[in-house]
DNA sequence: GTGCTGACACAGG
DNA sequence: ACCTGTGCCAGCA
């Protein structure tokens, strides 16, 4: 039986916890920085055993919160000063990717 | 083996 | 900004 996280789901929260606070990752960026697996397989671990790491710091590449869970998500963006991206009534549309993601890529 | 599902990404409209 | 279709790939019935 495999009643622990499977070796690629500890890579993934692994990489997850080396997110510093205030910047995220998208879940392609994270399959790609293991060279293994893709987006949705990120998802899928993300979902089963994201609930004891940052998740709030791996979302959609497009900068779009994770369904379901955009208040809890908002809290912890504004706490941490992640950088945010508004539309013209001032609502949050998403993360700003262009500068909250990491790492840092040109 | 076969088909559906999903915490995705990307291009169009 | 939103919705739709297509591509991708592992898990599960």
């Amino acid at each position: 039986m495999t009643a622990h996280p499977p070796v690629y789901a500890e890579r993934v929260l692994e990489v997850t916890e080396r997110i510093p606070p205030g910047r995220v990752m998208s879940y392609g960026d994270i399959a790609e920085y293991l060279g293994e697996g893709g987006p949705r397989q990120v998802g899928r671990v993300m979902s089963q055993w994201g609930g004891g790491v940052a998740w709030w710091r791996v979302i959609h590449a497009d900068g779009s919160f994770l369904a379901g869970h955009e208040r809890e998500a908002l809290g912890r963006y504004l706490e941490e000063g992640t950088p945010l991206r508004r539309t013209r009534d001032g609502a949050v549309a998403g993360v700003n990717m262009r500068q909250a993601r990491w790492p840092d890529h040109p």
